[in-house]
DNA sequence: GTCAATGTTTTTGTATACAAGAAGCGATGT
DNA sequence: ACATCGCTTCTTGTATACAAAAACATTGAC
């Protein structure tokens, strides 16, 4: 299993941008990093790189890496990226699924539904996430799947932020279950739009997450 | 201007592997490119993650890099990808654009017509690439933007096959015309299907890339 | 006390060194 | 002749070394 030190060490960092342990706009120090996972900084840097290169973090020619901080506006447009990938791969799932993606839905549907009876936000949050890559995967198209469960990741914190405005995760699954519904009825354009506006950050939406911006924006500062 | 040859590095070898110099499948030696370039291999792996981390190339553990040869199907995907990301920026484009927006887009499409006239295909190719950019740039969404970006230079070796096709060049100049009548009317749902229709790869032209991707398949092998 | 200049320290960028896995190759045995 | 084993060589993955730029601190002038 050695030769994937750097892969791993990707995954590590990605994931503490993703979960917020490295904040928006933190220096990643090299040498830093190296003691800490107890390599030296080459393949610290190999891991870096990448990221670079998918803009998660910024490399600054002498000056290092830093977590990339996405002004309000432009995650906004992240958003509203994935509200049109996603209601394309609804609007393929709902033409080309299977059997195996009906199941895995409607599964994945129900697992959300023991989250929010539960009310355990947590677990909404991650089992969203399986609901949503069953989508990408009943598109049946690889290379959306991988661009959508890529920008997914990427929106990971902020999604996360959405799910504390109040009742967002009840009425997220209701949203749920009108997306399944038009897909398993083989609605391309209902699934398609559902997708959109299950995704896209309209109206209140757009307030709130604004508002956690600043809110996160202030505690940092 | 130090610093950054591990950049140079990444935009010179991405170039190789667009314009086929480096060729689908091929493997790419790390101390080859260093001594080709005048680095060391420590910048060369730097690029090559980076290229990794976009897809271009693949890095297999203890085996090196090779340059990815996506299957028929999968760029067939990425254009699907592209048109739909397209025909948003249209969408957009057609409700944002400016005045300097407009400037930009008609100038670009002037430069096509220029191209057409001389029957220039090289040419074409290259005024093509700045219509889409116009495009891109008048959606008014930087994230948009990089994303089209990004995929429009992935796709530009097959976009390349495709323009050898007879008449190519005459209809997609045609088609662009009323993408630019679409956009400057700000009729957004008109800019989207055209440019959906424009860069899908459908019917006939579905045909035409199978057929140049096994025409390289058979060259290669 | 503030600011500038200069020297020191830290950190990045690149080269080189070294270890270990993979590929190639030949010898040997059947 | 062909497969297999072991050896050699080549290539990658990681660590370390070194040079240069940037950050930092100290000192001195005003």
């Amino acid at each position: 299993m050695t030769g994937n030190i750097f892969h791993t060490l990707r995954d590590d960092i990605e994931n503490g941008i993703v979960t917020g342990e490295f904040e928006p706009g933190e220096r990643l120090d090299e040498t830093q990093l190296a003691k800490r996972f107890g390599v030296s900084r080459t393949p610290i840097r190999e891991a870096l790189m990448q990221l670079s290169a998918t803009g998660l973090v910024e490399i600054r020619p002498r000056r290092g890496a830093v977590v990339v901080d996405p002004a309000p506006q432009r995650v906004f447009e992240m958003f509203e990226v994935m509200a049109e990938l996603e209601g394309m791969a609804g609007a393929l799932a709902a033409r080309r699924h299977t059997e195996e993606d009906r199941s895995a839905l409607m599964a994945a549907h129900d697992k959300c539904k023991e989250a929010v009876a539960s009310e355990d936000t947590d677990r909404y949050y991650y089992e969203n996430e399986i609901f949503h890559r069953a989508i990408y995967a009943a598109s049946h198209s690889g290379f959306l799947e991988d661009q959508c469960s890529a920008l997914h990741r990427r929106l990971r914190p902020y999604r996360r932020l959405q799910l504390r405005v109040r009742n967002r995760m009840k009425v997220s699954f209701k949203e749920h279950g009108e997306i399944v519904e038009a897909i398993l009825a083989g609605d391309a354009d209902g699934a398609r739009e559902r997708l959109r506006g299950h995704v896209a950050v309209q109206g209140d939406r757009f307030g709130d997450l604004i508002a956690n911006l600043s809110n996160r924006e202030r505690r940092l500062g």
